[in-house]
DNA sequence: TCAGTTCAGAACCGATCGGTTGAATAAAGA
DNA sequence: TCTTTATTCAACCGATCGGTTCTGAACTGA
């Protein structure tokens, strides 16, 4: 029912500030649904549910305490999405301003010139 | 309608590894929407509604070249996302084990030792 | 002017999302 | 055992998502 590739469900589960926000709270030690829930007007079924979004996404693991079932941050996913966005690391950089001539360019120029090749390298 | 925060709206517009893809064509140059649907199979509209979430995000944007409307990657937001993930990484560097630890300990003692500080430094 | 190409807009569809409520479960404690 | 506490499950709701099809607009070129 949930056939998202990785990648998917790691942003999908960071693309919720009440789901950054229980990340955020973890960061500073593992926590019970009633903690969590605490910042949040919401019930606590809610929070539950996020959780088991974030569970999904291997960003947390849940452990059993009692009648708590603490929650604790696992980062792994947050690595590999990091390391995603890291290919592109180069484009808000030296070669940023280069491209934003390429389009200049390519605003005034017929579609064969659509795929100019890169001359990041100046 | 659409009054989610830009960090939001930049890691759902990432949660989708058509989008993902579309980004990745636009990393080797700007692109016409012909050029940015050929790899899939999937019809025009779909791909310009990908389209229009990516900039709604302000991940692509749009110029105007006679029938053509080429896209262009814009990375900023991607700047920010990684800046993000970048306030986790001491979770998936040293830390990460001592914190596997912290839940191990965690799983049999009381809810009151749920927060436990940092005893990264080995 | 007319036809062809490229693209966007609108209406629609089933599925998922984020939230609710209310009942069920699990463990602790009297 | 019975109650309390912490959490999840199940059903439901409206909104959004990812896709379709059909229609129309923008632009080029004969």
């Amino acid at each position: 029912m949930a056939p998202a590739d990785t990648l998917s469900r790691t942003f999908a589960a960071l693309a919720d500030p009440t789901r950054r926000a229980m990340l955020a709270r973890l960061a500073r030690g593992p926590a019970s649904v009633g903690e969590l829930a605490e910042p949040f007007d919401m019930s606590f079924a809610a929070v539950s549910k996020h959780l088991r979004v974030l569970e999904g996404a291997r960003l947390v693991t849940r452990g059993r305490d009692a009648q708590y079932r603490p929650a604790m941050l696992n980062a792994r996913p947050l690595q590999d999405a990091s390391a995603w966005l890291g290919d592109y690391r180069v484009f808000w950089t030296e070669s940023f301003d280069a491209l934003g001539v390429l389009l200049d360019d390519l605003t005034e120029a017929g579609p064969d010139d659509l795929r100019p090749d890169d001359k990041k390298e100046t």
